[in-house]
DNA sequence: AATGAATGAGTCTTCATTCAT
DNA sequence: GATGAATGAAGACTCATTCAT
């Protein structure tokens, strides 16, 4: 008697978390070089398995990119309707970004390594693209808006817009790099907001 | 009749040097994953020459790596003789730090590469750690010394230096992968100072 | 209350029919590298229960070819009874074959297919192979005896076999290969005969 | 010192045709399915090599095909230039057909099994098609000729036709499974001929 | 009896590295 | 010193076959 239909959506749902689980961390660890047979591995699976879930590698990341993107929609979406002075609302958005760093530093690993690696599909690439541009933009116009209400420095906010970007990244780098450190020593957001102070 | 010592010696540190800038720019570009062929393509020489003046592929990343600690050893250098109070001479490292990354943005993007490559080895992971601690060391001295004179505020030092690294960390990100931005926006020291204002 | 052992016989050779049915057109359309999955697809069944019919792929082949074996014998058997002159015997052969080969064209195909393929075990190959020489041998005694009563022409009978059966064998092959045409202009067994005409 | 660029030339070409004469023989003896190890093995080459040579497997048998068709093509520019009623001129395209087979069985026998394959690309099995959509045009335009003539017998010429060709392929299909019959039986062209008789 | 999830051996392909010239 | 042909060890991927349910 064959499993119910159910039962086996069920456990193919939870095979497919797995791999997906497994490929996360892996990737962020060794980076996309690593191998579909350590990904099956750490998701103690055969080989041929995974690609049962995944046709083949690059769909297995590419899923890990959308997940990825998903997981930052909520951010903008958010802070769009935020009411509030644009000062306000910086704050809001670089302490969400921060949390949610915190929370997704594997999907921003792996969105930086698939920004770098030459077989990332050209689709994937522009989205990524255009997500940055999207959060780009959004802390560009509360900058300049601060600026006008005087809560925000008058520098050319091009480079403010690139300092805040920087440091975000540069803090999902560090969460791999050195998670001990990234723990501990994990910034207020604060002092990233003093950058923008007039 | 067969060339001198001298010329013989000439053409070989040349055609070292040639490589060696070859491999900085496609493995900037393409990632550590770039392949040999790659590299002797862009050195315009034969991919048998290239293992006649580096034993193995790690042995060039190996050398570009200790190129690259080369040049941030200066920085280090110059700002621990450097006189004036520990605001004055944060604003100096940072400043340096800045055009540093600026001038040699491939070494900074080859050592991130390393830095999440499997393949590394671990004595150039420790001296890539090493060299990243000792700047964190002089960095922390400066900011704890800074808050006792005032010049610097009062949060949690590790915390400071944590994001004045993932700054200058994320600025060499951007500068690879995205060179018009990085260029036509690249920041005033000022801005990334003001993290450190009381 | 189970099945009667009566109802579970008619239910397997149903089964098993339905999966060789399935095979013969699967193999006979796209070679023997089909997968066990289209057959099983082709079949209405899951790939499992393919396996509790037939030990393994070889062994659905073998079955195949012991069919199409079988298909055959028929024929050799009947022309051996034939009463007539060798002639007359002769066109009998020529069209009951090439009925033979309309009716199970997919037979045919995978005769030719299981003789190119290397991993035709050697006893099927030595079957095939056999009654092809079986058929070989009538028709060889046929038209020596035809070229005896001066029915057959007088050239190497050898020769008269060969062309006759590579006739017979690429009209199978493009049966397969271009059925409209095959339909079309399924030739009169008169033609071919013509060969053997004095 | 390197090898001179025309040592270099002739030893690639020397090993391009040593792969391309391996792989065709062992693709006509194994089917298409044949290992890239195989075809190494056979050219005493190793795999890599191969690649080196050849992009991928397809495009080793795309070269061989297109040789094929290559030596097809003199048959027909020769027979359409031919002078010469059109029963004679049947003679000459049947018999040259037949020696054109045997020398180059090896090609026929991957044509066939090219078109067969589902992993031949569209175009080439299109090349494929209308080269023997040409071949088939001549000879049912000759056949037609000979008719008005009265020099071919007046059944179906699409008939004709199709018997002709499956006559050939079934003798290259032969050549392959059966070479020794094949050599030492290998038929006149008067006795194919005589399908066309009146 | 039946299902389909799971496995692992085998194939194609790439690329660091070696070697003959 | 220099070349580029050649090798072989992985790594991605497929598919016949097994197994838990």
């Amino acid at each position: 008697m064959p499993r119910t239909a159910q039962a086996n959506q069920r456990l193919r749902d939870a095979q497919r978390a797995k791999i997906l689980d497994a490929a996360r961390t892996v990737f962020a660890q060794q980076g996309l070089a690593a191998t579909m047979a350590d990904i099956a591995a750490a998701a103690h699976v055969s080989q041929g398995l995974a690609y049962r879930y995944f046709a083949n590698k690059q769909a297995l990341v590419n899923e890990l990119l959308e997940q990825a993107t998903q997981s930052r929609l909520a951010i903008l979406q958010r802070i769009r309707e935020l009411p509030g002075s644009p000062g306000k609302r910086l704050q809001v958005l670089v302490s969400k970004s921060l949390d949610n760093l915190h929370e997704h530093r594997e999907f921003y690993q792996l969105t930086v390594q698939a920004l770098h690696d030459a077989a990332t599909p050209d689709h994937l690439r522009d989205l990524l693209r255009q997500q940055a541009r999207t959060y780009h933009d959004v802390l560009r116009q509360l900058i300049i808006a601060g600026q006008a209400t005087g809560e925000v420095a008058t520098d050319d906010p091009d480079q403010l817009v690139l300092v805040i970007t920087a440091c975000l990244n540069g803090l999902s780098s560090l969460a791999m790099r050195n998670p001990a450190q990234f723990h501990e020593h994990f910034p207020e957001a604060g002092i990233i907001l003093r950058m923008l102070k007039p």
